[in-house]
RNA sequence: GGGCCUGUAGCUCAGGUGGUUAGAGCGCUACACUGAUAAUGUAGAGGUCCGUGGUUCGAGUCCACGCAGGCCCA
């Protein structure tokens, strides 16, 4: 069989056939089934929902994923990867209600919850084709034939089960949030509802800064003078009505704070004010900075005042206060309320600096005092509930006796009673009492924006809503130690992002007042005494069957019964005492659903507990850095919740994908990549090499079509270029790989020990990289290789093997060289792209009498073998590199082209290893750059110039401040002070008085100039360049110059590489003719001649070489 | 407002532990090569290492404060 040969290559072809021959083949299966017994590496898919399109940046995601899936499996372990589907949801219920142009309010009234749900079901798969058809395209492996499916029966009896056990752990319980909520329409409202055009309005409220008295005791006794001194901390609100719910006081840690000795301004009452030191200008007026508080009568205009005291705002933190206005307290409260505590919110923006605190009626203020371990002001309604101060229909209630039944918001009010001239918002008449109990600073009316209820117009208030939380707190610390043992890709998602996150963690809000989604399987009696949590349909069943006994059911459930709602709504069970139980109504949050799927996905704990097991925790996930608050935790949650164990090992969390100008993507403004398209165009494998090789997947990705053409042209076209050639040759000699009967490498000539050498490093390096989840490190060393070693290197100086005629021995070597080289390329890279990897990897087969793997994925990638690995010719090679590249560029300088043989450089050795080095490689530095000799100078020569300079980092690290002077005196050292150095070893210097003994270590020295030669140097390496050319030399570089007219003669006239020919030629020149004759053998090698004549006139084509004429004509000689 | 990431040549990116000419590829310019040829090689031009302070004999690298862009959260 012959190695396939191409004319030209599409990429996006060989990634259709490839496919195609995988799925002909089963070979993803394989790829799992031939790993059967070995050891499992795990991988979690993190479920996309197909509700949407998927785009490039899911290439991107999922080609990080699918390297190290594949590298593992190369390494032989079984990596078993189950695809699954997100499928509940918000985004889904929106997108259903714009299609049939409803909203929320008409669910059960305009469309039945069943009809709804059912619509929900359809639109979550609606992209589910294209998904998979991007999925196979691009080369992604994951069963999409058995993917988990968070709305499936069997997922929700899991996701049941796991929240049972939460329930019996005690970790589950009812409390309340802070959320959006509208007491028109007696609704919380959800943060997407808020987010509504024209909700956030511009209104003038009243505004008060209140005085909190400071209570004096230990921790406060810094700011009181003496005994009497009344100090006050100011704060400032825009909702007055939360005053009586004051609980704490925010402020920022850092912000500095200072005590002014003023007087009240509606009670004429000395005070010490604490504020925030930036907004005392706000308060005070300059005009009464001179004014003495001696001076001060009630009733002035101007109120004197004195800054006396300044300090941070972590110096007043726990400092203790009376409650302002104490309508309910009790014991506890007494305890740990009513005192400061930090507030990352606080700024000096505008108020006081000082953030009045009341916790269930703000976000922030519920965050923080939470954290702060504060209670709410709360009391008991007739169900013995705690409720706060304010009831649902936004009243205050009947304890807070001076505001009894009042609205807290004017709004709320009918317009007849606010036409009343007597009325007066509730705001105003609590400002009015705090002025009058001198607890009221200031009372002003503030502009600003708030949020309004988009169904009736009225104010929203932050407001505490009954919810269903995940006790995550009670294990914060286990939370904490496990994720240390993870490794975080970038490691600092790992501490930073998610790290802070768990440090600063609230409970699970689990709750979500919705439709389409897991429901929570609990079950609860009126007077809530009694409650049941349901952990699988079995037991729903059962309890069922109770309930219809007891007469709460009719019958017993319907095997096919749906777990969603609202059939599940309909269940009523019966408590152990004979109770009613109706189900809470919420649905939980979907990220639940995909923290489950390590459970979830295989039905766990009714089903595969063997799989389960194998199969957990993962070794791996990788998502986008947006789920570390998402996906990334609630997968660690319930592990560490449940299991006390992380949910996986190793995790990547990746970058944006965002256009060529760094910004992000977007249908709207049209500058998305349409992933389809790129596939097609450039072929899957160039595109994920370059979204690889680009940047590291942590970092955002500037996507540049431009970039990934680049990738092709210069990556895959030179392999595919490389391969060619050897395809090429190889097929001519019918060279058929044997890898049972290879000589050894140490038996190989040294250039191909080399790249055999440069094979084994690079594989040692890649196998690391992707150890340690560098791809991005792996797909530039691959490239490298290739690009610089592999083919600039090794392919283009072993040309002349490869166009001797016979097979002998050294071309049998260069074959098989190049032959392993290309292989284990393709399998090195097959991870990164697994198309073009396989089709190469095929190729090589195909002409390869070895046992080879049906596919690359299927191979087993060798180790590197450390013996093959010679670190003196890696040395030797970059001399050969550098020598070129010196002389190339000096031939340049002189315009001395490389077909023009030279008689010799000149190469000065200061160390003898370096002569070894490069003697080593001195056959082939003489080919590359037409040189006849390489002589090597050394001292004794007596001709070399040496230049000095200290070793900085040596004498910096012993000599520190003087670097200076000591650099100076070794720069100006003389030819003889060099000399001296060299001689002795050593070199006493004198700085500021002191003596220095410099030894050879101290120093670098190097030889960059021979007088009277044409000089060039690198670092250490210098070379000289003798450029005299000899009549000899001239009549060599003419024949060589004729073999390369004749050569191109035999490519216009499209001979074939095997042809054989006559040439002919006629010159008037003596030098050309004496060329000619002299160098007629070796004319005749090159081009395969096997007659070379002068005829006097040949009738063929005419050259000028240097000037001179000459008529050369080619002659096919058949065999 | 908080947390995290990024900032080095026109573009995309490298630059252990601080060490004295800051690199690569692409692009650009010029040249060479022409049996890998829709390839290839060599050379050249191109830099406020985001800014300002600081530590140090010495800072792209360490520290502080900023600026710009991005993500998440509020």
């Amino acid at each position: 069989m012959k190695y396939p040969e191409f004319k030209k290559v599409s990429y996006s072809e060989i990634a259709k056939d490839t496919l195609k021959f995988w799925e002909d083949n089963k070979i993803f299966d394989k790829s799992v089934s031939t790993r059967e017994g070995k050891d499992t590496f795990t991988f979690y898919e993190g479920p996309p929902s197909a509700n949407g399109t998927p785009g490039i940046h899911h290439v991107m995601a999922r080609t990080v994923k699918d390297i190290f899936c594949r590298y593992k499996t190369l390494q032989g372990f079984q990596v078993k990867r189950k695809g699954g589907w997100d499928t509940h949801g918000l985004p889904v219920e929106l997108q259903v209600e714009k299609q049939l142009g409803i909203t929320k309010d008409d669910i059960g009234k305009k469309i039945s919850v069943e009809d709804y749900n059912a619509k929900c079901r359809e639109a979550v798969m609606k992209f589910k084709g294209e998904w998979d058809d991007l999925t196979r395209q691009m080369g992604y492996w994951v069963d999409l034939d058995n993917p988990y499916v968070t709305f499936e029966k069997e997922y929700i009896e899991s996701v049941w089960n796991l929240l049972k056990r939460l329930f019996d752990k005690d970790l589950l319980y009812k409390g309340y949030t802070v959320q959006p909520y509208s007491p028109a329409a007696g609704t919380g409202l959800s943060s997407h509802e808020l987010n509504q055009p024209g909700t956030y309005r511009d209104v003038k409220d009243t505004s008060v800064i209140a005085q909190f008295e400071v209570k004096n005791d230990d921790r406060s006794s810094f700011l009181f003078d003496d005994d009497n001194e009344d100090v006050r901390i100011l704060a400032w609100t825009t909702t007055p009505w939360t005053l009586p719910s004051n609980c704490a006081l925010a402020v920022g840690e850092k912000i500095t704070y200072v005590k002014v000795k003023t007087f009240n301004q509606y009670t004429g009452k000395p005070i010490s004010a604490v504020l925030a030191k930036d907004l005392v200008g706000k308060f005070f007026s300059e005009k009464a900075k001179d004014i003495a508080l001696e001076d001060y009568k009630s009733g002035d205009k101007l109120i004197p005042f004195e800054i006396v005291q300044e300090f941070k705002g972590t110096d007043i933190l726990e400092v203790r206060y009376e409650q302002l206005m104490p309508y309910v307290t009790n014991a506890e409260l007494e305890e740990k309320a009513f005192r400061v505590i930090p507030g990352d919110f606080v700024s000096t923006e505008d108020g006081t600096g000082v953030v009045h605190t009341a916790s269930v009626f703000g976000a922030d203020d519920f965050r923080v005092t939470q954290q702060a371990g504060v209670p709410s002001i709360m009391v008991k309604d007739e169900k013995d509930q705690d409720v706060p101060l304010v009831d649902k229909q936004g009243r205050f209630v009947e304890e807070v006796t001076d505001f009894a039944g009042k609205f807290v918001k004017e709004e709320y009010y009918s317009d007849e009673e606010r036409s009343n001239p007597d009325f007066k918002p509730t705001d105003v008449l609590i400002a009015i009492k705090l002025k009058e109990d001198n607890k009221a600073f200031k009372v002003e009316k503030y502009e600003h924006s708030y949020p309004h209820c988009w169904r009736t117009d009225k104010p929203v208030l932050y407001y505490p809503l009954d919810s269903w939380f995940i006790k995550t707190t009670a294990l914060k610390d286990r939370l904490v130690d496990l994720n240390k043992t993870i490794n975080w890709k970038p490691a600092s998602t790992g501490t930073g992002r998610f790290g802070n996150w768990l440090e600063n963690l609230v409970d699970w809000n689990l709750s979500r007042s919705r439709f389409w989604g897991t429901p929570l399987p609990i079950w609860v009696t009126e007077d809530r005494t009694e409650m049941k949590c349901i952990g699988s349909i079995e037991e729903l069943q059962n309890e069922v069957h109770k309930s219809a006994e007891a007469g709460f059911m009719k019958a017993d459930l319907p095997e096919d019964f749906d777990l969603h709602r609202p059939y599940v709504d309909d269940v009523v069970l019966v408590s152990d005492s004979g109770q009613k139980m109706m189900r809470e109504p919420d649905l939980i949050d979907v990220w639940f659903d995909s923290g489950a799927m390590p459970y979830a996905q295989w039905h766990y704990p009714f089903e595969n507990e063997e799989t389960y097991k194998a199969n957990y925790p993962a070794d791996f996930i990788a998502e986008g850095v947006d789920q570390t608050r998402g996906w990334f935790f609630t997968l660690h949650a319930i592990a560490v919740l449940l299991n006390d164990s992380v949910a996986y090992k190793n995790v990547i969390a990746n970058g944006l994908v965002l256009d060529k100008n760094g910004n992000k993507m977007s249908k709207r403004l049209g500058n998305a990549i349409n992933p389809f398209e790129t596939l097609d165009k450039y072929g899957a494998d160039p595109t994920r090499w370059y979204m690889i090789a680009n940047a590291n997947p942590w970092d955002n990705l500037k996507f540049d079509l431009e970039g990934v053409a680049e990738v092709q042209r210069k990556f895959f076209g030179t392999l595919t270029n490389t391969y060619s050639f050897f395809a090429l040759y190889a097929n001519l000699d019918g060279f058929q790989m044997d890898e049972s009967n290879v000589p050894p490498v140490s038996d190989r000539p040294r250039f191909d020990r080399w790249i055999i050498s440069e094979l084994q490093i690079l594989i040692k390096d890649v196998t690391s990289f992707y150890e340690d989840y560098e791809p991005t490190k792996a797909a530039r060393a691959i490239q490298d290789f290739v690009n610089d070693q592999l083919s600039n290197w090794y392919v283009r100086l072993s040309r002349k093997r490869f166009w001797r005629s016979e097979l002998n021995e050294d071309k049998k070597a260069a074959y098989e060289t190049l032959y392993e080289c290309l292989s284990a390329v393709a399998q090195l890279m097959s991870p990164i792209a697994p198309f073009y990897a396989d089709w190469m990897y095929k190729n090589l087969s195909k002409g390869s009498t070895s046992n080879t793997e049906e596919s690359v994925h299927l191979s087993l990638l060798p180790k590197a073998d450390e013996s093959k690995i010679d670190q003196a010719l890696t040395e030797s090679m970059h001399f050969a590199q550098s020598i070129s590249s010196l002389v190339h560029s000096l031939r340049k300088k002189e315009k001395i082209k490389v077909r023009q043989p030279l008689q010799k450089v000149l190469i000065p050795i200061l160390k003898p290893e370096v002569k070894e080095r490069i003697e080593a490689v001195e056959e082939l530095i003489k080919t590359e750059i037409n040189v006849k000799e390489v002589e090597y100078v050394d001292d004794a020569s007596g001709i070399l110039v040496k230049n000095i300079k200290p070793n900085f980092r040596k004498l910096g690290q012993q000599y520190g401040p003087k670097m200076k002077a000591i650099s100076g005196i070794i720069n100006g050292f003389s030819k003889d002070d060099i000399a001296a150095i060299e001689q002795d070893g050593s070199f006493e210097i004198e700085v500021d008085g002191e003596k220095i003994n410099l030894s050879l270590e101290d120093v670098e020295i190097t030889s960059q100039d021979i007088p009277g030669w044409l000089v060039a140097s690198e670092g250490a390496l210098t070379v000289a360049l003798d450029i005299t050319i000899s009549e000899e030399l001239k009549k060599e570089g003419l024949s060589r110059d004729m073999v390369n007219r004749i050569q191109n003669l035999r490519k216009d006239k499209g001979l074939e590489v095997q042809d054989k020919i006559a040439i002919k030629y006629a010159t008037g020149d003596d030098m050309m003719s004496a060329a000619l004759s002299d160098f007629a053998d070796y004319i005749k090698t090159e081009t395969q001649a096997t007659s070379l004549e002068s005829n006097g006139a040949a009738g063929g084509e005419k050259f000028d070489i240097d000037g001179i004429e000459i008529d050369v004509k080619i002659e096919v000689v058949k065999s």
